[in-house]
RNA sequence: GCGCCCGUAGCUCAGCUGGAUAGAGCGACUGACUACGAAUCAGUAGGUCGGGAGUUCGAAUCUCUCCGGGCGCACCA
């Protein structure tokens, strides 16, 4: 509602500039006056242009507002401060258009997105930095796919890395287990799993294993360990190649930690369409599409001189101005360039993910081989192989493409980008977004409870960084399974006469919504300084306590017999809402309202800047806004009965407008709780 | 050495394209359960927005500089 006015009001003072002062501006500011007595809407416009103009702001505001003329939607414009215009709305017609059913949201955006996130390597159990990383990611496309996109979720799969091989040298060179009993390993985790839950399953087993291996490298003699060094690379190797031993290990190993992966993040609601893996970027020989393209282009130039000698190199992004300072000085060879493939002919990380982005825009010329893989229960989730199945969906050809990627990575994420622009593809690569956000660490407080034994030195910090290679952080499932343990006795005892099956489904929901949440009110650009303290409260500003305030509106309704859709519908007959909305008395119901009006434009705000804690944020705001006006106004004993119809009308609309906030937050809106 | 991020209340964080009196939660203190559930609400205390300079009618926000903290800058993946 709110974002349909602003639109409205903006056309309406562009037109007014054009007409008045013959100025086209694009963009007109509009911002949320600090107090609703200074109106809805405000606009510095008039400040902004006293220059360009040579007037006194208040001047030109005072034409503006007398130009503007009647606006609909609008009661009235002001001209305040130093030269705002404030704008009023007709609180009772707005109010009017929140309570209306939702229009279809039209799906004229045919922008077709591609977002990647997870992405775990398949060597060990998830922990809380990949959690962060996929309900971040999954939360942005539930609100790309709200706004009208049409998106794909990869979660792509890096199984022949270093970290696979580790866990492989692992099984065979320090448990020395052969293929047989690898698989009969992950046959009995399975099975325990089922019944003892994560801690037996083999995503864990192997957490320990990639530990004790990691260490394993450095604890012999320097004699073993150099043996032990080349052990971990000529086993990388033979994964790399296929078709032998040490390959099948590390297939089965990846295969099964990666499902292991799907069930914890299902946990969450998290799903995904597709599951592209660098064995088959490998096999299917993606590169050497993307290296003609990138000699032909002109990207990779190859190296006669210097450290680089021999290998094909790309100017890194902003070391392009340099270069052509350079151009009267002695020509002398770009030491900073990227390697992008190797004098011995291999091809590094960034060069494998160039052809890879090139495939997501479709402009590599090669496709992947699909079957499927985990079902969920309304779709299914496929992996990709070097022959699929002729029957399967489309995958690739997207228009933008967003990857969830901790900061960490924006360096070679800006090599790709500038790779497709050096390729002349700078559509695609202007729709290329690094969704960067920073790490989760655990703080010194933190670790020593988990029984980590810490430096001097890590005490001081404020945080520390987790690590996988030692086996330092949170499991995913652990802290999962320790939220449900937390708010179970809360439930039971609140929810004492309800059966064991729907405390314990309640339960879920809490835990799963004080997780998702605690994730995602933070920006991305802050560090989590992971607590358990405040990672399992429930209260203040939580997951739970929004739920709660859906769980109150539901007990209104339920306690009164009524139904909070026809309610709503209600209001629409009501003579005359005015008198509800104005008034000192009323402020506080009228700022309801409008924030309930909100959800659209918070929206598109979350979409433009690919932030969602913005909703995060207005979903808590709603939810504290009714708790407010839930103590000061007694709906049910409300004796006048427009006046009660009125206030149902208002717990109607918020609760709609909390659980549609909480579903695209990927948060469960309970029953009771 | 180069690049990116961060520094706002005791703690954890918001503060949107510069705009009106810098906001939440937690913690502390005071008060509210005989009314739709107190996982709640009302109130009090707590800030020279890291320091300095600049741009501007106007800066927490933009520029520069310094200080402090973090993370990247391989022919590893």
């Amino acid at each position: 509602m709110v974002l349909e006015l602003e639109k409205r009001l903006a056309q309406r003072l562009r037109a007014v500039l054009k007409e008045k002062y013959a100025l086209d501006v694009e963009n007109i500011p509009l911002e949320t006056p600090p107090d609703l007595h200074l109106g809805e809407i405000a606009t510095p416009i008039a400040l902004q242009l006293a220059r360009t103009l040579r007037k006194a702001p208040k001047i030109i505001a005072q034409e503006i507002v007398a130009a503007l003329g009647s606006v609909e939607g609008f009661v009235r414009f002001e001209v305040a401060g130093a030269g705002y215009i404030n704008a009023f709305l007709d609180r009772a017609e707005a109010a009017q258009v929140v309570a209306a059913p939702a229009a279809q949201i039209s799906s004229k955006r045919l922008l077709h997105a591609m977002v990647e996130h997870t992405s775990i390597n398949p060597n060990k159990a998830a922990h809380i930095g990949h959690l962060r990383n996929a309900i971040l990611g999954d939360t942005f496309v539930r609100l790309l796919r709200a706004a009208g996109y049409k998106v794909d979720v990869q979660n792509y799969i890096d199984n022949t890395g270093v970290q696979v091989a580790d866990v492989v040298v692992g099984f065979l060179h320090v448990e020395k287990k052969s293929v047989a009993e690898v698989r009969t390993l992950i046959a009995v985790c399975g099975d325990l799993a089922k019944i003892e839950g994560p801690k037996a399953a083999i995503d864990y087993y192997c957490w320990d294993l990639y530990a004790n291996t990691s260490q394993w490298y450095t604890s012999g003699s320097p004699e073993e360990n150099e043996v032990r060094k080349k052990l971990r690379y000529s086993t990388l190797h033979a994964i790399e190649q296929g078709n032998n031993e040490t390959a099948e290990i590390a297939d089965l190993i990846s295969t099964a930690v990666l499902r292991r992966h799907l069930e914890t993040m299902l946990r969450l609601d998290i799903e995904y369409d597709f599951l592209p893996r660098e064995s088959e970027i490998l096999h299917l020989k993606f590169w050497e599409s993307a290296f003609e393209k990138l000699k032909q282009s002109g990207v990779l130039y190859f190296e006669n001189e210097g450290k680089n000698k021999g290998c094909w190199v790309m100017t890194r992004p902003g070391a392009a101005a340099e270069s052509v300072q350079d151009q009267d000085g002695p020509k002398g060879t770009d030491e900073d360039a990227k390697v992008i493939v190797r004098s011995n002919g291999t091809v590094t990380y960034v060069g494998k993910d160039i052809a890879y982005h090139l495939w997501k825009f479709g402009l590599l010329g090669r496709d992947f081989g699909y079957n499927p893989f985990f079902t969920y229960p309304d779709h299914e989730c496929w992996i990709s192989s070097v022959q699929g199945q002729e029957i399967h969906p489309q995958f690739g050809n997207a228009t933008a493409i967003y990857n969830v990627i901790d900061a960490r990575q924006s360096d070679p994420q800006s090599n790709v980008i500038q790779a497709l622009r050096g390729m002349g593809y700078t559509e695609q690569a202007d729709h290329y977004t690094h969704f960067s956000y920073e790490m989760v660490a655990l703080t010194p407080r933190c670790a020593e409870e988990l029984g980590y034994s810490i430096s001097d030195e890590d005490k001081k910090k404020s945080y520390i960084e987790v690590s996988g290679r030692k086996g330092f952080g949170v499991k995913a499932d652990d802290l999962i399974d320790k939220l449900i343990e937390t708010v179970q006795p809360l439930v039971d005892e609140k929810q004492a006469s309800s059966p064991e099956p729907v405390r314990r489904e309640i339960a879920r929901q809490i835990a799963i919504g004080a997780l998702r949440y605690f994730m995602l009110k933070v920006t991305r650009n802050s560090v989590i300084a992971f607590d358990f303290k405040d990672a399992l409260s429930f209260e203040g500003e939580t997951g739970p306590y929004i739920q709660y305030a859906v769980v109150r509106i539901r007990n209104i309704f339920r306690k009164g017999g009524m139904d909070p859709e026809a309610e709503l519908a209600a209001l629409a007959e009501l003579a005359e809402i005015g008198p509800y909305l104005s008034g000192e008395e009323n402020e506080d119901i009228w700022s309801l309202w409008l924030r309930a009006g909100r959800r659209s434009q918070v929206l598109e705000q979350c979409i433009a800047t690919s932030e969602p804690a913005y909703l995060a944020k207005h979903a808590f705001q709603l939810a504290q806004e009714f708790a407010n006006f839930y103590h000061r106004h007694h709906i049910l004993t409300e004796e006048d009965p427009a006046r009660k119809t009125f206030l149902l009308a208002t717990a109607a609309v918020t609760l709609r407008e909390l659980v549609a906030s909480l579903a695209l937050l990927g948060i469960e809106s309970p029953e009771a709780m």
